[in-house]
DNA sequence: GTATGATTGAAACGAACGTTTGACTTCCGG
DNA sequence: CCGGAAGTCAAACGTTCGTTTCAATCATAC
């Protein structure tokens, strides 16, 4: 099927859902700026909530099903060995980037509604997210404990976490044309930036291994 | 002055509103929490967007004014001399940690909020919060690019952004309590992680010095 | 052509929203 | 004791929300 009011319903709730959040935006927004009825979005998707849940099938499962076959590809190709960070970290962080230029114009919109709802953390409008996203992060923290051996498990999820919130904020914010900011570089550059960032922080040293009372500031700012 | 019930009204909403997200909470939650009536909200602060700025001004000024203190003793210390790194990072996420254990559970609060709404791109809703945070993000930049001078603007600016995702994530998902997730650590040693996270990022090589199709994976994941 | 199932249309539903109103307390300087 | 400001209260305001209803329309197979 997948009848032309459908999709237009679903291109023009990603584009709102991503400008003005989930709650902020009406069933009434999205149909009249689709040109469809509003009785339509209950007709073909049942609920508001079922809407965004289709909208977020739509371009998630391919974005995660890309990512955990290069995953595999990767684990597959360094069998016992240990896999490299940076090709774990872009088997994470490209795929999303991918899939943004084969869709053109919506997968920009659609990286900038993923950034936001990283951030939702209204468990209700997070679970069918987070249903599509929690294995992939559990086999990437796994991923990048493997390429990084020497970190304890909880380190590695702090920094997977801290790695998910650069890409969601460059995802949400650094895609988002804003008055003031720079202009909106190429997603590739963008990617690469972040590839860049993301390599030197997961890597970096051990927290436990910098004597944490030494870099503490006292009330002017110098080191005491 | 400061009667009960306004600060009542503060704090509840702050929870509310960290919770559940700005849209999503009704005044009626608020005061039905909070045990003050319903329109004592707009009596003290005239309507719920207003309620939300001075919620972020209780909290917002201290946080930043205590981080444009650590960068002015740090730039008066090195004067024509490029300020290191660390030092940098630390005097920019340092203090929301700082005063979010002066403040004990509003604190917490606060920080999830934060997090939450450097998501919230509405910039209606995001205009009484970023007031408060560019002249931070514009001075943070600058002395970020004097201490990485080998980096052009753009890269700085980035890395900056990657690092506010970093440091946003890390508020409000990892200070969330929630099932499956790490228990959630003390915040003095996320601080450190995230530390250790962001120096390793914003001093990672540039990207344009390693060539970028070296690194393109192909069907398979392997490197081609 | 006509019956049938899928889709669209206009209108209305009840509920919840932010805000306003006006009467009712509470408190305190005179 | 009183007068008036400050604050609280229940109730209602008009609007908008997601959803439902049901008749009208369309396409297609008999």
């Amino acid at each position: 099927m997948a009848s032309e009011t459908k999709d237009r319903i679903l291109d023009v709730a990603e584009r709102l859902f991503a400008d003005r959040g989930y709650p902020a935006t009406s069933l009434r927004d999205i149909t009249a700026e689709a040109g469809v009825n509003l009785a339509s979005v209950n007709y073909h998707f049942g609920t508001k909530e079922a809407l965004l849940a289709a909208l977020l099938e739509r371009r998630f499962a391919p974005v995660n099903r890309r990512r955990l076959e290069l995953l595999d590809g990767l684990e597959a190709e360094v069998r016992t060995g240990r896999p490299r960070v940076e090709e774990v970290l872009r088997a994470f962080l490209a795929p999303p980037f991918e899939k943004q230029q084969e869709w053109g114009e919506g997968g920009r919109t659609f990286l900038r509604l993923v950034g936001r709802l990283h951030a939702e953390t209204n468990d209700e409008h997070r679970g069918t997210y987070l249903r599509h996203f929690e294995e992939v992060r559990r086999r990437f923290t796994a991923a990048l404990h493997r390429a990084l051996p020497h970190l304890d498990a909880a380190d590695v999820h702090w920094r997977m976490m801290f790695l998910i919130g650069s890409m969601a904020f460059a995802m949400a914010e650094g895609l988002t044309p804003r008055a003031g900011g720079p202009p909106p570089r190429d997603p590739d550059e963008v990617l690469d930036a972040l590839l860049c960032f993301a390599a030197g922080g997961v890597a970096a040293p051990s927290p436990a291994r910098v004597p944490v009372v030494a870099g503490q500031l006292d009330q002017k700012g110098n080191l005491s």
